[in-house]
RNA sequence: GGCUCGGUAGCUCAGCUGGAUAGAGCAACUGCCUUCUAAGCAGUAGGCCAUUGGUUCGAAUCCAAUCCGGGUCACCA
């Protein structure tokens, strides 16, 4: 149990011996303890003035005088200011807290809930590559998955790859008339560019015929349609829709060399799933639904056969899930493969990590799932995040204006290595050292910089200024992570037989504890409950900022007072079992976003 | 226009279930490498928390209105 919940519980309790006043112990408001203040904790007293009908000074001395005398191995002391009551905890609870978590690599994790969780990101179309939008996606996805994980669900990540309809057939007519048998093997360009260079040459030409067509006296809207090269992608998708072979073959060669660039690009950024669905599959789910919904009257019937959702009670509007000419719409598919997750998985929970353009779309999903009694339907979440925009505006693919994923990859990584090679710490790794490490710090450095950031937040990346190591960075983190494995492989070196468990002897003992360790503990102990905080919020922001102010503190401390040279026995064995736990707790709170952490670097 | 999300230091962001003098990083300026990695540490400077009103012992935080910006409101996905 930790210390904060253990302060509540004694505040909620003397407060009812004291005043007979029942409370339970959520009721009350407990802060970390301001620097300029002494004590660790504060129990904000004003909310039970009113009631007690004491002053807010009053009430804090008894209280405060009471805590101490009923708990007193947890608290050494207290003052109030005002109608604040600050406490002390006992040097020992800190002590006990790092001797008993030195060793546990797991700590932070919870016990299981028995939740099962879907996580459902990335969802890429296979006409053109990921760009920089995706990376905060597939970012967001992972890391939300490896929190919910740390907070004991069984979780499951799943990706909806969109491999069909009108605009994977721009690709392919564009590459039938332009690329003359061209591939990606001939061309040496990864798979995914290379479609997506067809996707382009598409636009370019399309534009062309269209202005052609309104020169010639056409209509700009009618031209828009009857543009030979549209003509033609439209014939195909029927043709794709009719089972055409020639067309199914090529359908199949150009997605199979988009899913070999998007594998590599997966690879390299640590992306995986246990599902994943194609939409050529899915399309069709959901028609069985339209028809239940349909005699539950949760849907209803036009005149002309097209079948809506009024859900104007609702706030909202009425919406179309199955068209005049029977086929369906997006939305049909979301419900049906909402199904299709919970009958496969059982899961309890359902979360789409999603941009927030999609906002409405979801809140309309969930909405109907639920009128049409589907087990998970509660369980729908949709994590919706901001757009990644540029100084000079948003992203947009048909201006050029994306950050190429891999581009954006590469270029970190080999920042990452001009870097180190500045430094010349390392000169002593291999070539493989050397790859795994440059790819550990210029991965870390994107991954920290689109994660620090809360994700329903839109957030700017300016490509001069956003790639920075110092400060506020996930290198910052992995450094101060590199420190202390170095402290530990001296500490190791230094070990005298007779000596090997310097971390395992009590030291409750003398000395009292420095501001500067106990900041760093006081952090340390708030990790599990902040895996928590992070799980039910959604929010692997919050994992990110925690764990660069555990790295701060630990620096702090680190910069201040000598581990190996302590200045007694007692302080070696304390700040060794701090720096166990602090690197301990960087790897691990890194790892939920997705991060390694480097042994040097 | 309806709905919705946002506006905090020069810049990028925390803080928002109401609590002490609003915090970080970057940029600027000062110091600190003969002792554990200076990708670091310590410090200085920088704010009418968009505006106005309300609720309260107390508001960046809650409510309302206004201004500015984004998203969305397709028989597109």
């Amino acid at each position: 149990m930790n210390i904060i919940i253990q302060i509540k519980t004694a505040a909620a309790a003397t407060i009812e011996s004291l005043y007979g006043l029942e409370l339970s112990p959520e009721a009350v408001l407990i802060n970390q303890t301001k620097p300029e203040f002494e004590g660790d904790y504060t129990v904000v007293l004003f909310s039970f003035v009113k009631t007690l009908r004491k002053s807010p000074e009053m009430l804090g001395a008894e209280i405060g005088a009471q805590i101490v005398k009923g708990w007193p191995d947890l608290f050494t002391g207290y003052n109030v200011i005002k109608g604040f009551l600050n406490l002390t905890v006992a040097d020992s609870y800190w002590q006990t807290f790092a001797l008993d978590n030195q060793a546990n690599a797991d700590f932070g994790r919870l016990p299981a809930t028995g939740k099962r969780v879907m996580v459902e990101y990335s969802s890429p179309n296979t006409n053109k590559p990921l760009h920089l939008g995706h990376l905060r996606n597939n970012f967001l996805g992972y890391s939300i998955t490896e929190i919910l994980k740390a907070a004991g669900n069984a979780t499951f990540s799943s990706c909806v790859v969109n491999d069909r309809g009108i605009h994977i057939c721009k690709s392919m007519i564009a590459w039938q008339m332009f690329a003359a048998g061209a591939t990606p093997a001939s061309t040496g360009i990864k798979g995914d560019h290379f479609v997506g260079q067809y996707y382009v040459k598409f636009n370019d030409e399309y534009k062309i015929q269209v202005q052609a067509l309104v020169d010639s006296g056409m209509e700009k809207e009618l031209a828009e349609k009857q543009a030979p090269i549209m003509e033609a992608t439209q014939q195909m998708l029927l043709d794709w829709e009719a089972g055409e072979p020639a067309v199914i073959e090529l359908w199949k060669k150009m997605n199979s060399w988009v899913y070999t660039g998007f594998d590599a690009t997966y690879q390299m950024i640590g992306t995986r799933f246990d599902k994943v669905y194609y939409e050529s599959n899915t399309y069709l789910l959901g028609k069985d639904l339209v028809e239940s919904g349909l005699k539950k009257g949760v849907f209803y019937q036009k005149e002309d056969g097209s079948v809506w959702i009024d859900l104007t009670r609702d706030g909202l509007d009425e919406k179309l899930v199955r068209r005049s000419d029977g086929t369906s719409v997006y939305i049909t598919q979301d419900i049906g493969l909402a199904e299709e997750k919970q009958k496969e998985f059982n899961i309890q929970e359902s979360i789409y990590v999603v941009g927030d353009e999609q906002n409405y779309h979801f809140k309309v999903l969930k909405l109907i799932c639920q009128k049409l009694g589907l087990p998970s339907a509660d369980g729908i979440y949709h994590l919706s995040y901001g757009m990644v925009e540029l100084p000079s505006g948003r992203m947009k693919s048909r201006e050029g204006t994306v950050v190429d994923a891999d581009e954006l990859i590469e270029r970190m990584i080999s920042i990452a290595r001009q870097k180190t090679e500045e430094l010349g710490k390392v000169s002593d790794f291999n070539e493989a050292e050397l790859v795994s490490l440059y790819n550990m710090i210029g991965l870390g450095a994107l991954k920290f910089f689109l994660l620090r950031v809360d994700p329903k937040k839109k957030m700017l990346f300016n490509p001069e200024e956003s790639i920075d190591f110092h400060g506020f960075t996930g290198p910052f983190v992995q450094y101060t992570h590199a420190r202390i494995k170095s402290i530990l492989r001296k500490l190791k070196a230094n070990e005298t037989p007779q000596a090997d468990k310097p971390t395992t002897s009590d030291t409750t003992s003398a000395a009292p504890l420095l501001v500067a360790e106990k900041e760093v503990l006081v952090a340390l102990e708030q990790y599990p409950a902040l895996i928590q905080e992070a799980a039910t919020e959604h929010d692997p922001s919050k994992i990110a900022i925690y764990v660069f102010n555990l790295a701060k503190l630990f620096n702090a401390l680190y910069a201040e007072h000598s581990i190996l040279n302590a200045e007694s026995v007692e302080k070696k064995a304390l700040r060794t079992k701090i720096a166990l736990l602090t690197g301990n707790t960087i790897k691990s709170a890194m790892a939920l976003l997705g991060i390694e952490v480097p042994e040097r670097m």
